[in-house]
DNA sequence: AAAGAACTACGAAGATCTTCGTTGACTCTA
DNA sequence: TAGAGTCAACGAAGATCTTCGTAGTTCTTT
């Protein structure tokens, strides 16, 4: 029932949940392997990032063993939703045509996925009515 | 044909960014007024960080006159479509469709905006035979 | 039991962000 | 021409972000 207001994560900070949604609960080796490659980060500022998110909510820490292991409090769909939706007022002044607009034609969506975007706009028009 | 690799711009400066591309070029006074009320923001704040824009590239400064004034080197479009890519590569793994998902999902657009988003996923669909 | 490895905790440094006070120059007006 | 108002410039402060060195603890291995 709680979960609410998590702070908007930084840059580094999304690095670190982008692992754990994709692992599930990790402990801080596992996340540095896996940001080794594309950011070099060091252990322990692998570490002291996620002891700073944990202070903020963004993740949970179990540390009833000696090496702690840490998940994302929110799922991936939350957090990817809020900062749309933050993106959305911050740079488009709401207007969630022109962010789709724009996403759309930044990345080249695969067929498949302009059928599934069909389908949900099909969906709210519907409940429109 | 300059113009390229403009960093990313702060919240704070993302705000000027908006009364610029919606009044075009404009004053720091123009800036402050505009940004008072939504944001409480102080003359002497709007200069710095104007200034700090202009070595950044962000806006283009007019010294012509005693009051400068200042204008945005990227159309509104431009730093949009970098933001949504940014935040797609960083928060969406590169998947548009799970994007657009969540944004249509998370501002309810107008029966309007969806008949233009449909228009443009039909035009996309051409393009792809 | 001793040495080495792995882990957490802590603090600090450097960078960036945001805000604002102060100063000096220019302009307008009484 | 004196005073009030407006402006750009500058510096600094406080906050946050990111990184990393160091220390102390626990575990493992020999």
């Amino acid at each position: 029932m709680p979960n609410q207001d998590l702070p908007r994560p930084t840059d580094a900070e999304l690095a670190i949940l982008r692992v754990l949604w994709e692992r599930g609960p990790s402990t801080v080796r596992d996340v540095t392997v896996a940001l080794q490659k594309e950011r070099g980060t060091g252990y322990t500022t692998a570490l002291k990032l996620m002891q700073i998110m944990t202070e903020k909510g963004l993740v949970q820490r179990n540390d009833s063993q000696r090496t702690h292991v840490y998940e994302a409090v929110a799922a991936a769909e939350v957090t990817q939703k809020q900062l749309v939706t933050d993106l959305l007022e911050r740079a488009f002044g709401g207007s969630a045509q022109q962010l789709v607009m724009q996403a759309l034609s930044s990345k080249k969506a695969s067929s498949a996925d302009l059928v599934e975007i069909r389908k949900l706009i099909d969906e709210m028009e519907k409940k429109m009515k």
